[in-house]
RNA sequence: GCUCGAAUGGUGGAAUGGUAGACACGAGGGACUUAAAAUCCCUUGGCUAUUGCGGCCGUGCGGGUUCGAGUCCCGCUUCGAGCACCA
């Protein structure tokens, strides 16, 4: 019987689904494993090709683990809110819900077909009310905490609240936004809408007035993970800076646990090196700089404390509190037009156009350590959210300040030894320090790596300044003025947001007749009926973003129809965080960051046991379109053949590559394809017109995408697995190229062929024995290493050389087929059922072990060279030993003549591997 | 600019410091067939040699360590990724 794999997938599919044979349930008798992938946003475009390979990597993972004995948690869901769907709504005034669920539907059937073990009952949707209202319900618990240095942990805002009435903000210990200052007395005496407005300042989740990234073309607020270069990431729109009142979520606040953590979590360098640039750690100095003639101190943040001598002035970010404080009246004019000129560029004028540019405030500082006065300028390279937004130029060691001095023709004053600075600034951090030397402190002839230390020593013991850490880390901004989101579970009274009581969660989405905002600005909510609490309190207007719904997704997949917890501590403590987890780099500093960060948060409050969500990441590369060209004669409708588009004056054109076999046109398609191609000519090579290719992003319009639908039709699911597996390493971007799916295809049928050839309880050969001990060994190591690749080279190494052996052994082929379950499971259940006449699952079979009595060798052919240079190869027993081996490579015929009068230096031996003799 | 990673045949890619190119595709040759498809067998890094045995070169470039380097070290080149007026 052929190998038929329409009927064999589509009936072990159907199987699996009557059986629940995937269904799992935590059992504390059993070693529990979580293998999670990134749940998809489920896009109009359905999956192609390149979606499933990480869904197949991780699906092994889980499968082979599963044959292990682990009790493997394995599950999957949609990450369904977005701005795709509510852009759809607003083009078609289709509910985007109505959106969502076709797509849904889509990809559930594309994943259906590819044969993955997740068990369906645990599938969570993030736009479901159910699931939200632990999206909801997290919120309100950061709304309710504040971050306290000294237990380095979440504590309830009460706790904060007994401080500030007992002590004010003396040895307060809160992380906040600003340093504020009240004693007790001030606090009781605030009214309750102040004291709200003031406990904002400490709130992990607060509303703040906070510059945003604000999308003109989409009406919304962005993350700054959603803006690449000035433009949003979704659509490429511009993207301007804006003040607004916002939700937030104080991220920085975690910001040093969530570098450390990293030591701690088995992720790959790269990504945890792009999560530490993110967060961006640096230690430096803060220091004061008196403004001259004014009862003022400008408060600046440096790393080069030591280059304090070379300061030459100051500037100020534009959106500094202090340009107004030390702008004279005589320069008024000119800041305020300053201030306008830069607050109408938006984020991606400013890069595109590097100008520099400034104004001078009037003022002046005075250098703390020279007493000097340097003037004071206000500069939009500034920027106002990192460090304290005002800076100590030092034009001489920093290229960005020697630019801004050489253009306003300021001073620049040299501070390390043989450093020219008449071209261009001296960055580098090291030399030795000259021109540093005042009546208080005395930096020259110091390397610059003691000169920063002793800089910072200085200054705070003499109150200068002090010693500062800062993060390049900013507070997640929370709001999103869409409709397709999480609504905030809030209410307004008197100006004050309260949280609503937990018992009325989830607050659900309420139905709108258009899916934009109001004519007064608002929301799209602005547009709901009834949008108030039962006694008339308006309800919040904004959504949640994106990653709110992806930030604990995987601890409800331990407890997806918990009712009252987001997790049960019994679920929780049994199935603890995720093993592994495989997904894209796309997520490093959005998704990965934020999840991170919230299950840090419920850490602290106790809800969940462990400090880290994933354990192990894994990043499987993209997927890469290859897209096939025909090349169009100029001005014609003739096509010449890749080989000879040299001879003519060609356009290259985008062909379907689902038209193309192995680069070969079918020219019949072709001309079928597009109707101006209907009466096209070719030029053909061979009688075969070939196409050309390049590597490009898989997209409709290359029209390189290739859907796995019909690759699973064509081939079968199996084959569309192992091909994945097969292309290359997991972790590396590689072009998808259909052609060599041939390959594994034949593996396959030879593979059937060799069940096919009838299983017996016969004596397997020593030959055979090996073979299979090899691949366990290989197979094995190789999982664990996620080298699938070599895995499957190492199948079809074993079914060739057990096709030459005619094995037909039991003991041979019932543990080939359970090797090969986790990577094609259709092909091992139904040689397990058929062949093997099993009536078990093959997915409750135990993964084999090797033996290695069985890999022995009885001769070893070891390499033998005298100085390095190979001379022969002597075969020989196993069993010698070292020296038995040496003589005999010496005493070899011709080498003991080739050594007569030469003396041995030195033997190099490795067991099974080579002799090398060193003589002079 | 800073940080990280990569570079091996016509192609995708294998190689705990130990015979580089596993496995697969493609290509060429052959068997079977009226023919095609399917299947099977052989060849396939380059140059050179050939009746046969062979020989030389070869993992981006230049050095180094080592008996021995694709692999380790130093210095480049190119490509990719992340961050980027972050003081």
């Amino acid at each position: 019987m052929e190998y038929n794999h329409r009927e064999i997938e589509s009936r072990w599919q159907q199987y699996w689904k009557e059986r629940e044979v995937y269904k799992v349930e935590a059992d504390p008798s059993r070693p529990k494993f979580y293998v999670l992938d990134m749940f998809p946003y489920p896009s109009g475009a359905g999956l192609h090709v390149g979606h499933p390979l990480g869904y197949i990597a991780s699906d092994i993972y889980a499968r082979y683990k599963r044959l292990q004995g682990f009790n493997v948690l394995h599950p999957m869901g949609y990450d369904a809110y977005g701005l795709p769907a509510e852009q759809y709504a607003i083009q078609t005034g289709q509910h985007p819900e109505k959106t969502t669920t076709e797509n849904i539907a889509r990809y559930r059937s594309q994943l259906d077909k590819i044969g993955f073990c997740y068990d369906w009952n645990r599938e969570i949707k993030t736009c479901d009310p159910e699931f939200y209202k632990w999206t909801q319900w997290a919120f309100q618990q950061m709304f309710k905490h504040y971050y306290d240095k000294s237990t380095d942990k979440a504590e309830p805002i009460e706790k904060l609240i007994a401080h500030l009435e007992a002590h004010g903000t003396e040895n307060l210990t809160a992380v906040g936004g600003k340093e504020l200052e009240f004693t007790a007395e001030e606090w009781q005496a605030l009214t309750d809408k102040e004291k709200s407005d003031a406990l904002m300042n400490w709130r992990i989740a607060y509303l703040g007035h906070t510059m945003v990234n604000w999308c003109p073309k989409l009406g919304t607020v962005l993350a700054n993970d959603e803006v690449c270069e000035g433009l949003s990431l979704r659509g490429g729109y511009p993207v301007e800076q804006k003040l607004m009142y916002q939700w937030c979520l104080r991220v920085s606040a975690y910001a040093q646990r969530l570098l450390d953590g990293l030591e701690k979590i088995d992720w790959t360098d790269s990504l945890k090196e792009t999560q530490r640039n993110w967060i961006g750690r640096s230690e430096g100095a803060e220091m004061r700089f008196k403004v001259a003639g004014q009862d003022l101190e400008l408060e600046i943040f440096t790393t080069r404390a030591d280059t304090i001598f070379g300061v030459t002035f100051m500037v100020l970010a534009p959106e500094s509190a202090y340009v107004s404080q030390v702008t004279t009246p005589e320069q008024k004019e000119a800041v305020e037009a300053y201030l306008n000129e830069v607050k109408h560029k938006t984020e991606r004028e400013r890069m595109i156009d590097k100008k520099v540019t400034g104004v001078f405030t009037g003022s002046y500082a005075v250098n703390p350590l020279t007493g000097k006065e340097i003037p004071i300028w206000v500069s939009d390279y500034v920027l106002a959210g990192y460090g304290t937004g005002a800076i100590m130029a030092v034009p001489a060691h920093d290229s960005r300040d020697y630019a801004f001095a050489k253009k306003f023709d300021l001073p620049i004053i040299p501070l390390i030894e043989g450093a020219d600075v008449s071209e261009q600034s001296f960055d580098a951090k090291s030399g030795k320090m000259i021109n540093s030397c005042g009546p208080i402190l005395d930096l020259n002839g110091l390397e610059v790596k003691d000169a920063i230390a002793r800089t910072k020593q200085f200054i705070s013991e003499n109150g200068i300044g002090k010693v500062k850490v800062n993060f390049r880390l900013r507070d997640a901004i929370f709001s999103r003025q869409r409709y397709w989101g999480e609504p905030f579970p809030v209410y307004y009274k008197e100006g004050i947001p309260h949280m609503l009581p937990e018992s009325e969660l989830p607050l659900q989405l309420p139905e709108i007749d258009q899916y934009l905002p109001t004519e007064k600005g608002e929301p799209p909510l602005g547009r709901a009926k009834n949008w108030q609490t039962a006694d008339g309190y308006p309800l919040e207007l904004n959504t949640m973003p994106g990653f709110a719904g992806s930030s604990a997704y995987y601890l409800r997949y331990m407890d997806p129809h918990n009712d009252n917890a987001l997790v049960s501590p019994e679920a929780n403590s049994y199935w603890r965080n995720v093993d592994l987890y495989i997904g894209g780099t796309e997520h490093a500093t959005g998704h990965l960051i934020y999840s991170r960060f919230w299950n840090k948060f419920l850490f602290d409050l106790g809800k969940v046991v462990e400090d880290e969500p994933f354990r192990k990441l894994i990043n499987q590369g993209m997927i890469q379109g290859r897209s096939n060209f025909a090349y169009r004669i100029k001005d014609t409708n003739t096509f010449v053949s890749a080989g000879l588009k040299n001879q003519y004056d060609v356009t290259p054109i985008h062909v379907d590559v689902n038209i193309v076999n192995n680069d070969i046109l079918d020219t019949e398609k072709f001309r079928a394809w597009r109707p101006e191609f209907n009466n096209a000519e070719f030029v053909l090579e061979d009688g075969k017109y070939v196409c050309g290719w390049a590597v490009e992003k898989m997209s409709k319009s290359m029209f390189n995408v290739v859907n796995p639908d019909d690759i699973v039709d064509r081939y079968g699911a199996d084959t569309l697995r192992l091909y994945e597996m097969f292309l290359g390493p997991l972790e590396q971007s590689k072009p998808w190229d259909t052609n060599g799916i041939d390959g594994v295809n034949r593996f396959l049928k030879k593979l059937w062929k060799l069940y096919e050839g009838g299983v017996d309880n016969s004596e397997p050969s020593a030959a055979s024995l090996k073979t299979l001990h090899t691949l366990i060994k290989k197979v094995t190591a190789d999982i664990e290493q996620f080298s699938y690749n070599t895995s499957v080279a190492a199948f079809m190494i074993c079914v060739n050389e057990l096709t030459a052996q005619k094995c037909q052994s039991r003991t041979i082929l019932e543990p080939l087929a359970i090797l090969l379950a986790p990577f094609a499971p259709h092909i091992a259940e139904e040689l397990w059922h058929s062949a093997l006449s099993h009536e078990t699952t093959v997915c409750d079979a135990h993964w084999p072990t090797y033996d290695p009595a069985h890999l022995v060798e009885n001769e070893v052919t070891y390499p033998v060279s005298f100085n390095g240079k190979m001379r022969f190869n002597l075969t020989l027993p196993a069993s010698m030993g070292k020296d038995d081996v040496i003589a005999a490579a010496m005493n070899a015929e011709g080498a003991a003549k080739w050594l007569e009068g030469k003396q041995v230096v030195k033997t190099i031996f490795v067991p099974g591997k080579i002799v090398n003799i060193v003589v002079k």
